[in-house]
DNA sequence: TCCGTTGTCTAGCGATGCTAGGATCGAATC
DNA sequence: GATTCGATCCTAGCATCGCTAGACAACGGA
């Protein structure tokens, strides 16, 4: 018994290796860096060994993606926590899923822009992508204004930071006006 | 003389081939079917035919994403001219905007999510990629609401299209709710 | 000690973007 | 009209990609 736990161990073990390789090659030379041979050699081994743990190459960013998603929940829930007022609250939310996006942007693109084969807007989403969503529902409903559905202003709120943030990282915006943008983004949409 | 002449014409007919080709077979089938291979046995050339007419595959992209910013330019116009009212004319780009992006979704991706190795927001950034900006800016600008600069109003709610846009294409945001997602995004943003 | 399972690696497949080098064809010169 | 010469195009190939088949070794259980 002990035996085959050990090996269950470090074979969690070396998946997580394989997530953290990939995440950490993505974010330092891009996604196209992040080849099957170059990630088997970072973790010392053969090619074959990550299709025994993931389907493919799709999988591995899904992967990063789902840590990703969880990161980025818990650093939006961070920021609003200690911010009084629904209006700052929302302010401190866009400057935070931004900030996120600037200084993780492989990882933003393997959760929103990248194919990681993940089901999205239904019931067999994964559980950190929903999460995710609620993380921003709990601040933004708050101020969805009188007969709008928070849902659905949550999706417009996050449609509106998601456009931010790739036309800034793709160079179709300037970052130096990103401050203005955010504020007044929040002035017009969020109510209250 | 007439004879190179006849020569330009028929190299720049076949140019013209090569991106209407390619950007047909994107749309059918998406960027990644378009191989150079592929796309040299549609035009009926061999594969270095590209090279001598294109650097490479990401040149080719460009092109379409300039063919289509024109296009897009034309759509906007298009929707707003014949409308009276400015929050109206809004509405009306807001939705042609997100009609193009639906209706061109491989075009849409090259002028905006992939590298087709073109300057954005510099002095050198192609007229069609420019005119496409100054398009949105013509109608949003009247609604830009005093003392906010035209040009920032523009970029935020070209983002927000553009995060509608992508999210709803990439299965994160589904396809029924657009129309109150839209009505909402005008309602908030645009004073007037 | 032997067997069988489990795990890993070497080697290779088809496909990709791109390029070198030779062949061919046509226009200009004698 | 024959001959050169430059432009144009194609065949063939390189390195690399994601992925897989099949050989091989290591190790627990009989």
């Amino acid at each position: 018994m002990s035996v085959q736990e050990r090996k269950q161990r470090e074979r969690a073990e070396r998946e997580r290796l394989i997530v953290a390789t990939a995440r950490e090659l993505a974010e330092r030379q891009g996604w196209d860096a992040v080849t099957t041979r170059r990630l088997a050699e970072r973790i010392e081994y053969s090619q074959p060994v990550l299709y025994s743990h993931f389907r493919g190459k799709r999988e591995i960013i899904g992967a990063v993606a789902l840590e990703g998603a969880a990161e980025l929940a818990a650093a939006v829930r961070a920021a609003t926590s200690t911010v009084d007022g629904p209006r700052e609250r929302v302010t401190a939310l866009a400057l935070a899923y931004l900030d996120f996006a600037e200084r993780n942007p492989a990882v933003y693109d393997a959760i929103f822009q990248l194919d990681g084969g993940l089901a999205f807007a239904h019931e067999d989403t994964p559980e950190p992508l929903k999460d995710a969503f609620a993380a921003l529902l709990e601040s933004l409903g708050e101020v969805a204004g009188d007969g709008v559905h928070p849902g659905l202003f949550t999706e417009v709120f996050w449609a509106s930071l998601h456009g931010l943030a790739t036309l800034t990282r793709a160079g179709r915006l300037l970052p130096e006006d990103a401050a203005p943008r955010v504020e007044l983004l929040v002035d017009r949409l969020a109510m209250a």
